[in-house]
RNA sequence: GGUCCCAUCGUCUAGCGGCCUAGGAUAUCGGCCUCUCACGCCGAAGACACGGGUUCGAGUCCCGUUGGGACCA
């Protein structure tokens, strides 16, 4: 038994997205390529701002992508004693002290000292004045006014921060909910967290929790400040970037495993490998290989990365249940399953997504579609209805409509009548899909059955042979 | 504004003083394959932010400048 010990802390005031999806990924990849032990926590002490539904949420994807903890959840709102014992603590030891400067007062203080030029900072008013608790009083850190705090980063390497830059922190507030700073402590040092993993972000404040783990005694957990994922606009990936939420990425058709490769692969490399299995991952990650500069996160790729998953690593029958919700969401008629395998493997090499293939499925599914006009003009020319009309009566006859019988059909048709092949496929392929580009045509023909072709042969050549 | 972080092709990155004529992936462009579109294969173009040092030698170490970001306000 080792004591590697790693937690995800989100705060359930949205979705899980994406900057968080990843943060959580290292902390299991590290914790699982140890041997060590994945928490699951819930910051959920913004009573305002936090719901039910959003952890639920968090939950959700976090199962979607694999991350399994092995603790918790765990909810700070659960554990508002724990803090205040430890509050209780910092008081009798004099680290903390009540102070009872109202808000608006201490608005006013940071304005002062803004305007004289300094720190724009509480100015201890209170400290000495050896309040004890009561209504409206804030408990406050006695933060140390010189020397130097040192944060030695698994990342970014040592980072020195003056004292003198910090202030006295609210620990407790006056309605006696903990600050984040002060909660995070507790729940790290209690939790017996060896390793925080966590988005740099972070980076100022881990300084005053380096302080307040010193005044309780305790020692530090190793720190690890992950950078950033930026948008294209190399700002902080947020809502305006578009889809941010990895629910978002599940309803548009994405797999957990693409996108699980996708972000371990943002900020973090082994050489030159691209694809990793979840077991690859694990066993090949390490804190060293993360980078220390931001990353912007690149859809083309995910799209690329995620059509290769489809492709390469999923057979027809393990996508068919996947792809299920998204046929029913487009309410096609229900078909069998080996048809639609049969389907999904002709489509598999042509979509980047899920949601990509329930649109390209469609003829599959119906003979309900639009007709490409480019296509049914330049292809349905009067000189091709003798041979649309050959290609009717020679299929309708065929004995086993196999993709051989088929082929050779066709190419004998085109030699013989001089008439290149693409000529004559085209318009078929119109006729039997709608569009331009589709599967191999012999393929398609084939899934669809003979009975299903000359109807829709029939139908095209009313349409547009006329 | 203060503090802190960061800096290699458009993007993700390899590189941890000589193996670099800077490699891979993606995206872009061209070719091949071909019934169309994809896939696949082959190829092209594309980067060490700038300036000083240190060193026999710097993308790699140090300092500064510039640029970007985060946090606090």
């Amino acid at each position: 038994m080792n004591s590697i010990v790693t937690r995800f802390a989100p705060s359930p005031t949205g979705h899980l997205h994406i900057g968080g999806a990843r943060t959580a990924l290292f902390n299991w990849l590290f914790a699982r390529h140890h041997g060590g032990k994945f928490i699951l926590r819930i910051e959920n002490t913004d009573l305002q701002r936090s719901t039910q539904e959003y952890t639920k949420s968090i939950l959700v994807a976090m199962e979607w992508l694999g991350l399994d903890w092995d603790e918790g959840p765990y909810y700070q709102t659960d554990r508002i004693d724990i803090y205040r014992s430890y509050a209780k603590k910092l008081y009798d030891t004099g680290w903390a002290y009540y102070c009872e400067c109202s808000p608006e007062e201490v608005e006013r203080m940071r304005q002062e000292a803004h305007a004289a030029g300094l720190k724009p900072k509480y100015n201890g008013k209170c400290r000495d004045k050896g309040l004890g608790p009561g209504p409206n009083r804030v408990l406050r850190f006695r933060c140390p006014q010189s020397g130097i705090t040192v944060l030695n980063d698994l990342i970014k390497g040592s980072i020195e921060f003056d004292n003198s830059e910090l202030d006295d922190l609210v620990l407790i507030r006056s309605d006696g909910m903990p600050t984040y700073n002060f909660s995070v402590v507790v729940d790290d040092l209690t939790m017996k967290i060896s390793h925080v993993i966590r988005g740099d972000d972070h980076i100022n404040n881990t300084p005053r929790q380096i302080l307040i783990y010193q005044a309780l005694g305790e020692t530090l957990p190793k720190f690890a400040h992950v950078p950033m994922i930026l948008g294209p606009d190399k700002k902080r990936l947020s809502k305006r970037h578009g889809a941010t939420s990895v629910i978002a990425y599940k309803e548009m058709g994405y797999l957990p495993e693409a996108l699980v490769n996708y972000l371990a692969r943002l900020g973090w490399s082994y050489g030159d490998q691209e694809i990793f299995t979840k077991e690859e991952l694990v066993q090949k990650f390490t804190i060293e290989n993360i980078s220390k500069s931001s990353s912007i996160f690149d859809m083309e790729k995910l799209r690329w990365l995620n059509g290769y998953y489809i492709r390469e690593k999923k057979s027809a029958e393990e996508l068919l249940p996947l792809l299920m919700p998204f046929l029913e969401k487009r309410g096609y008629p229900p078909k069998d399953d080996s048809y639609l395998i049969k389907a999904i493997a002709t489509l598999q090499p042509r979509c980047s997504t899920l949601d990509e293939m329930a649109d390209a499925i469609r003829f599959y599914m119906t003979d309900e579609f639009e007709y490409d006009e480019k296509g049914t003009k330049k292809f349905f020319k009067p000189e091709i209805k003798p041979i649309f009309e050959e290609v009717i009566k020679t299929v309708a006859s065929m004995e086993h409509f196999d993709e051989k019988e088929l082929e050779d059909f066709f190419r004998n048709l085109s030699e013989s009548t001089g008439i290149k092949l693409r000529l004559i496929a085209q318009p078929i392929r119109i006729a039997l899909t709608g569009k331009t580009a589709s599967p191999g045509l012999f393929e398609i023909m084939n899934i669809l059955g003979k009975d299903e072709v000359i109807k829709r042969l029939q139908k095209a050549h009313k349409l547009f042979l006329n």
